[in-house]
DNA sequence: CCCTGCGTTTGATCCACGTCAACCCGACGG
DNA sequence: CCGTCGGGTTGACGTGGATCAAACGCAGGG
């Protein structure tokens, strides 16, 4: 926590920098690019951003300009109406990107709020296109990240439209499961990081529901819940609760 | 109606095939293409598919290789799980594109329906990869679509995570009567495409929520309803009623 | 150590929408 | 002309989750 310690760190990660020794990179943008491809990526990410915990990476309304690629840490992404009514649209974490939203008109359509101590890498825009104009890999690559936001985002209204709240519950815990399971963290146990209110207004649930269905999973055997820390002791009575119920 | 109508209508119709003359440019695809841009994606399009109501125009597991524009007609777009629940994603009007979710993973994810006898231009992708790497507008375009359908989708989550169901009923015919007057067709009057269930399930409500809405509106004064021929008689109505609610 | 504050849990009550069921109505065929 | 059929409307009733309210528990500060 010392001044010296934050500087030796930034200096440390100054020197990988480049997304050809970034660990992320099979998770990341890069993915399936030739050593060769790789190394122009590296030109193309500008710079490196830190966040602390509930800082803004952008706000709804400012000029887009850059994706972001998330390095470390966790986001979430929420829109907000005039009347006040907010949503939360998706929790982003390692090797995802951010800000695909803006690109339709310029302007950022969401806020994209740090919920954790974070970095991310700035990808300039156009230069991604131009990029991507001389490299297939890397413009196919793109098009299905954009495409698989399209998808995730059906999968979120199927579950607002259809499915009750245990449901909704079990459905969100799987899929965060499954995200830290493929970057290497325990799939059964794992630190929430967004309160009962943000996973409600991602569920279209309010937050008391949510720690009551947190309560009733615990009280069945599916879960043991201290806090935001979650272990899942019974996957599959889960992966039932979710597509079970009919109607 | 006569076989003779039909053939001359499709001689005719097969005359204007291009982009560069299809009284679509400005909403579909082209938009913003100088026009020798727009000849090389005459030669993209590389067939016009017609459809009966009801055809599917493809089904979820199918292999993805063409994205479609809407020439003429009305589609939805539907997801279903395993245990029988659907939910309607969509619904696609002159000049939209459809397949966009099939990109990621080379299989489409959801059906595509035709409402009503419909045309559509089939864009193989592969080739507007190819087109859009020459064609920096292009490119853009495309990438703009996609975003947009991103924050269309981030809309819907808004719609079902946190309105009621007068609220998402009025965003729904706003939204429609704002999309039926860019295609110059009456803001204020228009035929349903679809049924109540189908409105429904894109709403996530039941039929008979959405039925006893419409007739709510219709004793408020707001809207003329008679079967699928919908009048809005006060849009500010409308809209305050979409906005106003607070909790 | 206690005080304070915020996120969370839990309980009691309420209500918007779902469910179930009857009926209506326009389209179509015989 | 009537019978049928599928979509739409309307009513009565049930319920999942919202709302309101109180209490808990951990973290941070003095």
């Amino acid at each position: 926590m010392s001044k010296d310690a934050a500087t030796a760190r930034l200096a440390f990660e100054i020197v990988k920098t480049a997304c050809s020794n970034c660990n992320l990179r099979e998770l990341c943008l890069p993915i399936g690019l030739a050593p060769e491809e790789l190394k122009k990526l590296d030109e193309l990410v500008s710079a490196r951003r830190r966040l602390k915990r509930g800082d803004y990476l952008y706000r709804a309304g400012q000029v887009f300009e850059s994706i972001y690629a998330v390095r470390s840490g966790f986001f979430k992404t929420d829109v907000l109406i005039e009347d006040g009514r907010d949503q939360v649209t998706g929790f982003q974490m390692t090797g995802e990107l951010l800000g695909l939203d803006g690109i339709s008109s310029e302007i950022h359509t969401c806020n994209a709020i740090a919920l954790e101590d974070s970095e991310v890498c700035a990808i300039p825009f156009s230069h991604l296109e131009g990029l991507s104009r001389q490299i297939h890999t890397l413009q196919h690559h793109f098009h299905k990240v954009m495409s698989r936001e399209i998808v995730r985002d059906h999968g979120v209204m199927m579950l607002l439209g259809t499915m009750r709240a245990e449901e909704r519950l079990a459905a969100f815990l799987l899929n965060l499961s499954q995200r830290f399971k493929a970057r290497g963290y325990s799939p059964a146990e794992f630190n929430l990081r967004m309160s009962r209110d943000e996973i409600g207004s991602y569920l279209g649930l309010k937050l008391e529901t949510v720690s009551r269905t947190f309560s009733h999973f615990q009280e069945e055997g599916l879960l043991a819940v201290h806090q935001r820390k979650i272990r899942i002791l019974h996957t599959e009575g889960l992966k039932k609760l979710m597509t079970h119920q009919r109607t």
